[in-house]
DNA sequence: ATGCCCTTAC
């Protein structure tokens, strides 16, 4: 039998968490394990860096009932354990808390070691952001590791800013520390800074990773910065980098959001190992394009490739249903998301099938559905059944939902804001008058449309109403030549139904044409006179007038307009749209 | 130490 050394020795070897159990129980069965801390600090070190990390947390109560003292290597890996533990690890929080409370009786929470892992454990598994923050300011020295931990974990709650003077007050910021960031404002849904940051990075001459490179993807994909996604592909080809199913995922993902739908196949096509994220991407991304039928065919390769659907697959799934009107088969699938994989609906699979059946016209059948849920229905069911009153012009309908939205959602004017839509396209003005009095009351603000152009690299963004823009004269110019061609040659005449404001005719022209979409488009014919297809992203879904106006822009003026709205996309070409006026 | 897909509406 070998001494203490050796087994020490020997577990700092071991990487497989059965083969360091077996020790363990070895050294348990000869008594040796009661009497060693060294003994201890190896297994949990081992396990913590092994596949199965919370099997060392029994062992730190193992080691207090012996009677013995925690080192200073004990903490740091017991905690890394808990760091490392699945998320539904029973006891973990508790754990973390007591070895914490521990560290400072024994006066060891400042050493180098343990505070690096307690930082982690409370930006962690404890969701204690300003708890990590505060140790972090008070041990005696930190590491590049907790801050980039902590980064991580403010991003991840949302607080990019917070994140942010971390970062900036770092001491030496790596790749890593730059990715966190990069990654954290794509989180936080601001593309745009994390572009804004990955070019400062690249001024630093910081040599990006993979990982900074699938979160500028992620960052082009959520601004519909085709060029710049082009370019990180371009950069991949030119250094030769092995494309992993993570930046394969994220070039798909980009291609298929910024609307080239068929570069995106040719990248998913070429993938060796595609996981179920990787298939899930691409249905997705034919769904958005109102490709239904082919995401479905994708789908069904997918599971004949041996690779199973997940509950998000199914999700991918009924929203190309929805995106191609494919009722029959979207309740097919929903059922054998039960029958044939075992998945429990969740409410996002509810949300999908009220979305399918009211975007369809079943509005009865979409709100029997949210009846018979077995989950009380949030402000994104009801939302969709209201999606659905406003197509079918259902005041009745409309008037039930928003009773139930409101309570959900009493601040946000979401749900006022479609009801007074549906009141005016209904010809009830003097209805959506009083809504918009009731969100003045109420002080709930409409979100504006804000849509964004990629021009030579460069994003323009343009905000409705906003007459801010340095060349708004030239714009506005533009518009007027635009509105009498379209006028004179299509016999185009504004489509004021959705228009609320309490305002002369005249004005609710001017309001309708400025519209972020209209104003980009504008703006893209003055700017660019060869025939480059304009690319415009938007938050809001675009109005009938504006689908229109598009769709006769496209012929007259003889240009593609792909227009990315908050959920898919319009290829305007020669007078029509792809979505064939189904959105 | 960091990274991929995920339902409505505004």
């Amino acid at each position: 039998m070998a001494g203490a050394a050796g087994y020490v020795e020997l577990l700092s070897r071991c990487g497989e968490a059965r083969a360091i159990s077996r020790i363990q129980a070895a050294l348990v069965t000869s008594g040796r394990l009661r009497r060693s801390v060294e003994l201890h600090d190896a297994l949990i070190r081992a396990l913590s860096r092994s596949a199965r990390p919370h099997l060392a947390h029994p062992l730190y109560a193992h080691l207090l009932r012996a009677g013995l003292l925690p080192t200073p290597h004990t903490l740091p890996s017991l905690l890394k354990s808990i760091a490392l533990s699945p998320a539904a690890t029973p006891g973990a929080a508790a754990l973390a808390v007591a070895v914490h409370a521990h560290a400072v009786k024994l006066g060891l929470e400042r050493f180098l070691l343990v505070s690096n892992a307690l930082i982690r454990v409370h930006a962690g598994i404890l969701g204690r952001l300003d708890d990590g923050l505060l140790l972090l300011r008070t041990a005696s020295a930190v590491d590049a590791a907790s801050f980039n931990t902590l980064i991580t974990a403010y991003a991840r709650a949302g607080r990019a800013a917070d994140a942010r003077k971390l970062f900036d007050e770092m001491p030496a910021r790596s790749a890593v520390s730059w990715s966190a960031m990069v990654n954290g404002y794509v989180q936080a849904g601001d593309g745009r800074e994390a572009l804004e940051m990955f070019a400062q990075m690249q001024a630093e001459g910081v040599c990006p990773d993979d990982t900074v490179l699938v979160g500028v993807l992620a960052a082009c994909a959520q601004h519909g910065a085709l060029e710049q996604g082009k370019w990180v592909h371009g950069y991949l080809k030119a250094h030769g980098t092995r494309i992993t199913v993570f930046l394969g995922t994220a070039l798909v993902d980009m291609y298929a959001k910024c609307g080239e739908v068929q570069l995106a196949m040719d990248v998913f096509e070429a993938m060796k190992d595609k996981n179920v994220l990787a298939w899930t991407t691409m249905i997705k991304g034919l769904a958005i394009h109102g490709r239904g039928s082919e995401a479905l065919t994708l789908f069904s390769q997918m599971e004949s490739s041996g690779v199973r659907p997940d509950d998000i697959a199914f999700i991918g799934a009924l929203c190309a249903c929805t995106h191609a009107g494919l009722v029959d088969k979207g309740r097919e699938l929903f059922d054998s998301m039960v029958r044939k994989y075992g998945i429990k609906p969740k409410i996002e699979h509810y949300g999908c099938m009220v979305d399918l059946l009211a975007r369809n016209g079943l509005l009865g059948e979409a709100k029997e559905m949210i009846q018979k849920m077995p989950m009380k229905p949030d402000a994104l069911i009801w939302g969709a059944l209201m999606a659905g009153c406003r197509f079918h012009k259902n005041v009745e309908l409309a008037e039930y939902v928003v009773k139930h939205w409101i309570l959900l959602e009493p601040d946000k004017s979401g749900a006022y804001v479609l009801l007074a839509n549906i009141y005016a396209a209904s010809g009830r003005h003097n209805s959506a008058r009083e809504i918009r009095h009731l969100m003045r009351e109420k002080g709930v603000d409409k979100t504006p449309g804000c849509s964004t152009v990629e021009i030579r690299g460069i994003i323009h963004q343009f905000i409705v109403g906003d007459l801010s823009h340095p060349r708004i004269k030239d714009i506005l110019t533009k518009w007027h030549e635009i509105d009498s061609r379209i006028r004179l040659q299509e016999g185009y005449i504004p489509d004021k139904k959705e228009v609320l404001l309490d305002i002369e005719e005249e004005e609710k022209d001017d309001a309708l044409s400025r519209h972020s979409e209209k104003l980009a488009i504008a703006f893209a014919l003055i700017i660019t006179s060869d025939n480059m297809p304009i690319r415009i992203v938007k938050n809001l879904r675009v109005c009938h007038d504006c689908h229109h106006v598009t769709k006769l822009i496209s012929k007259v003026y003889g240009r593609e307009i792909i227009v990315r709205d908050r959920t898919r996309f319009h290829l305007f070409k020669d007078g029509s749209c792809s979505c064939k006026d189904y959105w």
